[in-house]
DNA sequence: AGCCAGGAGACCC
DNA sequence: GGGTCTCATGGC
């Protein structure tokens, strides 16, 4: 059991916010699988703190929750507007998560054109039939080998739709060395992001999410249809989209008014929206 | 029934 | 560089 401390951390927005999949709260307790182990944890509302029941050492959740990060700094470079300001106010604490690159990739190949509840069951299917049962009703997320031999009759058991080829294929690549997910921690942004998007079904948005959850990518700024409509909403009229609102030059826009702290700018925004709507 | 969900890819101009 | 259509699936 591991007792955390951090003044600027919020658990509930952190693992309530869309990036990760696996985990639930039940009660005033998140149980999630993290590298092969079930934790279960909570926060202390009146102290802050973070307990956690799990095997993996506290080392790993420092830096899993990214407690090296200064939330304070990186909340005052994004502050640009009011619109910003609203959402760091209502959702401060919120901190990106370090995922596992392997398991981010997977995931966010299945998110594609899915809702969240959607990719969460998508994951745990996947992870029933493709990964080992840890506990009792809890599965580790699947190794690249199990899904790269997978016969087709259990992988639509999944019942992914067309994400189903696109995850075995990647996972035949990353087992036969055709991409090296390793490799891409020594890549900048753009090199890295090329590379994923070599891959079947990984496009801009897809590759900016791994690469800003999983690849210490902070200035990947992914436009799906939520931060889409965020910004077409309250930044549209600025000159730079004079000409045309693609996602593509969102995505630049993003980078270029937030800064280099602009994927923590899009995952407030992100969170915001999908929880109050536009406003 | 029709629309939307953390989109991508092929095809068009 | 833009638009538009299709690709499964599930929930509302």
């Amino acid at each position: 059991m591991h007792t955390l401390q951090c003044d600027d951390f919020n658990l509930d927005y952190t693992l309530d916010c869309g990036q990760v999949f696996r985990w639930d709260k039940v009660g005033d307790v998140w149980t999630g699988v993290v590298r092969g182990d079930v934790v279960r944890t909570w926060q202390d509302i009146q102290t802050g703190a973070v307990h956690i029941d799990s095997i993996l050492p506290k080392d790993f959740f420092l830096n899993y929750f990214r407690f090296d990060d200064d939330l304070n700094s990186i909340m005052e470079a994004v502050n640009k507007d009011k619109y910003m300001a609203e959402a760091i106010s209502g959702y401060r604490g919120m901190r990106l998560i370090r995922q596992d690159p392997w398991e981010c990739l997977i995931s966010y190949l299945l998110a594609t054109a899915w809702s969240i509840p959607n990719i969460k069951n998508g994951i745990f299917k996947l992870s029933r039939i493709f990964g080992e049962e840890i506990a009792d009703g809890y599965y580790s997320f699947p190794k690249p080998d199990s899904l790269a031999i997978a016969c087709d009759s259990d992988l639509c058991d999944c019942r992914l739709g067309f994400r189903t080829n696109r995850i075995r294929k990647a996972a035949v690549q990353v087992v036969n060395g055709d991409i090296d997910l390793a490799e891409l921690f020594e890549l900048d942004y753009e090199a890295a992001k090329k590379k994923l998007m070599t891959l079947d079904g990984v496009g801009e948005k897809v590759a900016d999410c791994i690469l800003l959850f999983a690849f210490e990518k902070m200035e990947a700024f992914p436009v799906d249809t939520h931060v889409e409509k965020v910004i077409r909403t309250y930044y549209g009229n600025q000159d730079f989209f004079k000409g045309g609102m693609s996602k593509t030059k969102i995505g630049m826009w993003g980078r270029m008014y937030f800064g280099k702290y602009c994927g923590y700018a899009q995952q407030y925004l992100f969170y915001q929206k999908r929880l109050e709507g536009l406003k």
